[in-house]
RNA sequence: CGGGGUGUAGCUCAGCCAGGUUAGAGCGCGUGGUUUGGGACCACGAGGUCGGCGGUUCAAAUCCGCCCACCCCGACCA
């Protein structure tokens, strides 16, 4: 391509919206451009990336026993009222209605529509395992896209499902995901780990996220320090710190005027967070929910949903308390009626812990689990955080911002039973097929790839991905003489399969040079006045500083040989 | 949805506080010329509903109100 006909150019300074690495790269280079708040074009470069990536993604899926299929974007609404999903995503789902008043859906997600086209085409076990998968744009309308193309409404997503008759085959599905998501991100020269994960609106039984760590991520990981136990931060857990197991005292009032934080107890008291019983109040769709946790740990909202079943949950507010009749600050699970009461897992073995009293100013010595209170469900509903302890090996957690690029599902049965997708088993029962799913976003791997090989100059594409092999530069374009040798070199490397992105613009060499070096290209020949004189071209890669001269006889040749070793 | 911020040329920004000719600069763009190995120089030129609507005023980019868009943090999020 030569760059006097290249849609897209490049800019001096980076615009004002662009704060991450990626983000600017992706602007300044014009590789895309946006349209609106998360949606985006992507103009020649940007797409020829993003098609290097998809087809790495579609050589391992196929490898691993993957079939590409195209389903619709546009969903009849019915579908997901079928499965129930809707209120699970609400408002993130983009509806719309036809002409008819049909109301229709942009698809967020396919696993009701592979469930059903699953339905009409497979009758029987034989037919078992599947694996189609779809590259193809969804649609989500995120509270907040950020970051370019970390989080945005329109993208670009592959999704595989796997269909097995049982568990069983599942895992070997799952497996089968994993190394090729292993290959896939290993192709694109990023180093990533498998977390586990919250399954959130998806829903099943286990998944695992594959992440990138970077400061630009929209997500956090917990790390183990040692061992190689990860998982996503709404998922972590940790092993909590355990306190001595005095006898249970009887219980005592205390008079504590107008302390109601944690840290403003133990000072009055002269105690320690972990001797204390946290209480907060939150609605889980509509109804109170009592939460008790230690005084040293915080609630994980996303563990405390699962544990209740919710959809919408959230702290009460001061006017949402009232209406209850509860008093914050002061809240103890003794004597409450009509609230449903959780309990974090490590509240039972804590005896003698100081908690409200129930009446404002009063807190209560010596509540003890059991004696003096039960909670209709006790279970780890623990934030880990920096520095608490692994769950496998003890030693200390760190927590690091990440880029989900991959999340892969064992849904089970969930989906297949709400939408009737069934088969024929070998002992002729009808059987709910077992499902997987497997996601990662292109554009979204395009990101962390800018994030993480780029330098002050620019990209560093790495060569696999690379929009072109080469950036061929033409200096002093008024001189015949390079013109001509430098239009033969393209012609040639052309014809010898190689792809050159040709600087053949009336522009002076810093312009040149620095355009090369933004744009990234792994290799960079130079034609100018100067190398002619020595019948040579210069050749240079932009992961180094140094270049050397190479004799136009021998540039192409050379060059194929650069290329094959990477 | 809560908090913070920004909207003036394709990009970066000044002007606004303290209203007053024809709204500026740099980069980019066009033409001509001089340059030609790391974002050159000279001259001329094109390019603006000052985010939108309404209000105050003799007069609004500037003051007031409402709205919209975009960015950042959080909530949320396969």
């Amino acid at each position: 391509m030569r760059l006097s006909h290249h849609f897209g150019k490049t800019l001096r300074q980076v615009p004002a919206e662009a704060e991450t690495p990626s983000h600017q790269l992706l602007l300044r280079a014009g590789l895309v451009q946006q349209l609106a708040a998360g949606i985006y074009s992507y103009l020649p470069l940007g797409w020829r990336v993003l098609r290097k990536i998809e087809q790495i993604i579609r050589e391992e899926m196929d490898a691993a026993g993957g079939e590409e299929l195209m389903l619709p974007a546009l969903h009849p609404i019915e579908i997901w009222d079928a499965s129930g999903r809707l209120p699970l995503f609400g408002e993130t789902v983009f509806t719309l209605s036809d002409r008819r008043q049909r109301g229709l859906v942009l698809g967020p997600t396919h696993e009701e529509i592979i469930a059903d086209l699953f339905k009409r085409h497979v009758q029987s076990y034989r037919d078992l395992p599947l694996m189609p998968y779809q590259i193809q744009v969804k649609f989500r309308d995120e509270a907040r896209p950020r970051g370019g193309l970390i989080r945005v409404r329109e993208f670009t997503m592959k999704d595989l499902y796997s269909f097995d008759v049982d568990e069983e085959g599942l895992d070997e599905s799952c497996q089968k995901m994993i190394r090729a998501y292993k290959n896939i991100f290993d192709r694109c020269g990023l180093p990533t780990i498998v977390v586990e994960a919250d399954s959130g609106a998806i829903g099943g039984k286990d998944s695992w996220e594959f992440v990138f760590p970077c400061d630009s991520g929209e997500d956090e990981a917990v790390i183990c320090s040692a061992c190689d136990y990860a998982a996503n931060a709404e998922k972590a857990e940790f092993s909590k710190p355990a306190v001595p197991q005095d006898p249970p005292q009887p219980l005592e009032e205390v008079s504590t005027p107008g302390i109601k934080a944690i840290d403003d107890l133990c000072a009055f008291l002269g105690i320690a967070p972990w001797q204390t019983l946290k209480a907060v109040f939150y609605a889980a769709d509509g109804q109170p929910a009592f939460v008790a946790i230690r005084g040293d740990m915080e609630v994980n909202e996303t563990k405390l949903r699962n544990a209740l079943g919710a959809v919408d949950l959230h702290m009460m507010d001061n006017i949402e308390l009232e209406q209850a009749g509860l008093v914050a600050g002061y809240a103890s699970p003794v004597g409450l009626k009509r609230v449903k009461v959780v309990a974090d897992d490590a509240v039972p073995c804590s005896p003698n812990l100081v908690g409200g009293a129930n009446k404002p100013d009063a807190h209560q010595r010596n509540l003890n689990y059991d004696r003096d209170w039960t909670a209709e469900i006790v279970t780890d509903i623990a934030l880990a955080r920096e520095g608490d302890a692994c769950p496998r090996c003890g030693s200390p957690l760190t927590i690091r911002r990440v880029i989900e690029m991959g999340h892969v599902f064992k849904l089970g049965t969930l989906y297949s039973e709400k939408l009737d997708a069934t088969f024929l088993d070998r002992d002729g029962v009808a059987k709910p097929v077992v499902m997987g799913s497997y996601g990662i976003g292109t554009g979204r791997l395009l990101a962390a790839i800018l994030e993480a090989s780029h330098d002050e100059q620019g990209i560093i594409w790495p060569p696999q991905l690379a929009p072109y092999d080469t950036h061929l530069v033409a200096l002093s374009v008024d001189r015949p003489d390079v013109v001509q040798a430098s239009e033969r070199l393209y012609e040639e490397l052309q014809q010898t399969g190689i792809s050159v992105l040709y600087d053949d613009r009336e522009e002076s060499p810093g312009v040149k040079f620095n355009d090369a070096d933004l744009l990234g290209m792994p290799l960079r020949l130079t034609v100018s006045p100067r190398t002619l004189e020595k019948e040579s071209v210069e050749l240079k890669r932009r992961s180094e500083k140094e270049s050397t001269l190479v004799a136009l006889s021998e540039a192409v040749a050379r060059l194929q040989e650069l290329l094959k070793q990477s």
